[in-house]
DNA sequence: AACAAAACTGGAACGTGTTCCCAATTATGC
DNA sequence: GCATAATTGGGAACACGTTCCAGTTTTGTT
């Protein structure tokens, strides 16, 4: 139960392949920085990343899949952020609510990019499902490695623990979606989610 | 805290508006059951309604406003259902499973149109406030009145009730989600609900 | 009954996601 | 180095959500 270990860092490919892979997504991300879900068109993206609208299209299905391949390479990169640092905290609910504010600040500070990705996820069927098992898992990582404090040698991670895991991932997606849809505050959704730790991880 | 009052049964309009609302509304059922949110297409409900493409629109603004008012129409009636009879079991946990479980097996029974109406709520952004307003009541309530035993004069239903109740709500939704976007099975969902409930309302 | 205001119809038109086609370019095998 | 296959570029075309408009019907008022 370690980070994904998905193509991120691409294997496929040669490297004008991989090039243009990364330019595709840079103006994915660009655009959806700057004008959330709605800018992220996909003959922009094949505009501002030189590339043909076919080309893009060979890459990436559909913007749902790129926008849920975005979110999944920005979602590794947080676990693997985290993985690096002690969570500070002294019980398991402190050190996830922690984890789960140090995200929320990173997502408030992009809130257009935010909206994108989690729009898409959202939106997501059953033909992303590789994209959005890799963020699963890394969410999934993120939470489990914060309730055992940060110190890898800190015990096994159980079943039990990847299903509380899973339950604060979902509660979080939702508060997510509320938020992002202007549905609910900023402070709201952390008072809600720390509600609900505090429910499902009693200390 | 009791159900939701909005305008269901409605108020507005003359006849002949109420029974071209609810002309709209069985068609985009009937539509949705059928073929699901891909199916809902504008012109096909207005054709199907036998009303005109822009009176659908002076109806409901939009394709995820029509979806989510409907998700509403069957919530509330849900919920009314639910506040009709006892629930059975002897733990709020019991019976929040219990009608948890009930709710589930009405939703998949009819999985196309379970899958239009959740994406569409999950799509939905501030512009559908109102009617997702309509379905979060509807869903909070149930749940209340499933923690407190289904009889009316069983005391008071507290802020931490609600707050208990949206949790759960939360993870449900990020449950309905996975599975009609065919990433659980439904019997992966009925688990990890029960995992949820039981983490949330430890007997 | 006559008139004004509002609602409805039918259909054209626009934007954006997606598909398709073919010529030009690049990579691969011999 | 060359023949062949795969990839890419450029752009037309299609589908569906949405908007808009001119003309007609319904509704409401006096």
């Amino acid at each position: 139960m370690t980070i994904a270990n998905s193509s991120t860092s691409d294997d496929l490919g040669s490297a004008a392949q991989r090039e243009r892979r990364k330019r595709i997504l840079d103006a994915t991300y660009e655009l959806a920085r700057s004008g959330g879900f709605d800018a992220v068109q996909m003959r922009a993206v094949a505009e501002q990343a030189d590339v043909a609208l076919g080309t893009l299209y060979r890459y990436f299905p559909s913007k749902i899949h790129l926008l849920v391949s975005a979110l999944g390479r920005q979602f590794e990169d947080a676990a693997g952020r985290m993985h690096e640092k002690e969570i500070p905290g002294d019980t398991p609910g402190d050190r996830v609510l922690w984890v789960l504010k140090w995200m929320a600040r990173g997502m408030q500070g992009d809130p257009k990019l935010t909206e994108a990705l989690t729009r898409a996820f959202m939106f997501a069927d059953s033909s992303v499902a590789a994209e959005i098992h890799v963020v699963g898992m890394a969410m999934t990582s993120i939470v489990t490695h914060a309730m055992h404090g940060g110190t890898p040698e800190d015990g096994e991670i159980t079943d039990e623990d990847v299903a509380i895991a899973r339950v604060i991932g979902d509660v979080w997606l939702s508060a997510l979606v509320a938020w992002v849809t202007g549905r609910s505050t900023a402070a709201e959704t952390a008072a809600h989610m720390e509600k609900a730790v505090h429910l499902i991880l009693r200390d």
